[in-house]
DNA sequence: TTTATACTTCGATTATAGCCGAAGTATCTG
DNA sequence: CAGATACTTCGGCTATAATCGAAGTATAAA
């Protein structure tokens, strides 16, 4: 019959809420178990099970059995990247007062995503460092080079330490509101830990975070960054 | 409360299969009637209405009224992308007839995507490009060099008049069949209507289109491109 | 081996939404 | 104005699938 692929195949495995927020969960933190997944989804396990299924036989998760546990992944950068695409032609998130509006604002200029930056600050930091070579793009990571060793170990970042760890180092991660990639994984972390540190970083409610008067200056001489377009 | 956009709310609109047949008969032919696209996705003139006015609601498509006539296209170049974003993670249709086959075969050799050209035919020009350093790959979208603004002038594409428009310039588009990028754009849409015009290419039945003899010989000498590689 | 954990499968219920017939509105033709 | 065309709205039917309780399997710990 058709001569081209079915997409509506794809969009209906998206098109649930529940499984919507299992792979919003995926995108934000990778290798889930299925529990953790129901919990986020706000069903129940059986619930959850049948959904996870669905979705690897449609190969847009993947499983890794460890024993009695089974973590659950985004099967590939394409799966990342067409759930933008969606999220990017969806309506913004109601507004519905002046708070939510200025709050719309702030998250989309600095917050957390899960672990590490994001949003303008984070994807701005992400090009700066590439910039500067202190890493360079892979296709679903980067990798830190010798002048970046140097840096981050100035910059009071372990790198060895965070090899160790059980979890990606430094992943890409698809920005919805900027649409390009910022820096995940333990590295991108450890980044998020050292500015709050350093008090270059407030929380603000929710997942925002703010720039201080001492990070704006710290983030043009460390990172060369233009801190202007965080505006 | 939440700040990020609700993806599952467009892949709702794209999930129903009499909606999907709709937006595909619209890649192929920008402004249909609802009556005709009914016809095509097999379903009555009211359910067809209902559908479309969901499209339109969804900012998926845009109708224009003429008289009582009202003819619906794909809203934005973003919204074909992210179809062929799907298409892509879509596992690839059966094929149950000889006549099926040549037909797949010829959609994937050459074909119209949203209003420029993709398939075999579409990559292989991009690359060509690239290859002739006409035009270099950035993140998302490729950037016309210097040779470049000289071949286009020559080639009768006038840039400045297509960087006036309000649509993005020279976009990236990843191919469903190849997996690699073709050119996208005011620039894509620019390129496949010269080629129509010098009669390079011909319409098929549907989206597929033919390479001319013509078009052979041309293909090779300006855009210095094997066409043996079209099969 | 027993018990606990993590998850899957089955079955029944329920809600959503896709579908069309019938009846309505808007626009053009004569 | 009457009649035709193009489409929309309403209401009821129906099929799909999301949901969870209950029971089952697989692995790990004790």
């Amino acid at each position: 019959m058709g001569s081209r692929p079915d997409f509506s195949y794809v969009a209906k495995l998206m098109a649930d809420s529940s499984r919507a927020a299992m792979l919003e969960a995926l995108l934000d933190l990778d290798g889930l178990p299925a529990s953790e997944l129901a919990k986020r989804a706000n069903v129940s396990l059986q619930t959850a099970s049948g959904h996870l299924s669905k979705l690897v036989e449609g190969n847009l998760l993947r499983v890794e059995k460890h024993g009695r546990h089974r973590y659950f992944r985004i099967a590939n950068a394409e799966v990342a990247q067409a759930i933008e695409m969606l999220t990017v032609l969806a309506p913004s998130a109601q507004v519905n007062s002046l708070k939510d509006f200025s709050r719309s604002e702030k998250i989309q200029i600095a917050r957390t995503c899960y672990d590490h930056l994001a949003g303008k600050l984070g994807v701005l930091i992400t090009e700066a460092l590439v910039e500067k070579e202190y890493v360079a793009e892979d296709q679903d990571v980067f990798i830190v080079t010798k002048a970046g060793e140097e840096f981050f170990n100035s910059f009071k970042i372990d790198l060895d330490a965070l090899r160790q760890k059980r979890r990606h180092f430094a992943r890409k991660c698809l920005d919805w509101s900027e649409r390009r990639y910022h820096l995940a994984g333990s590295l991108g972390n450890a980044i998020l830990l050292q500015l709050f540190d350093l008090g270059w970083i407030e929380r603000l409610p929710g997942r925002a975070v703010k720039v201080t008067d001492t990070g704006i200056k710290g983030l043009e001489k460390s990172f060369g960054m233009d801190t202007s377009k965080l505006g």
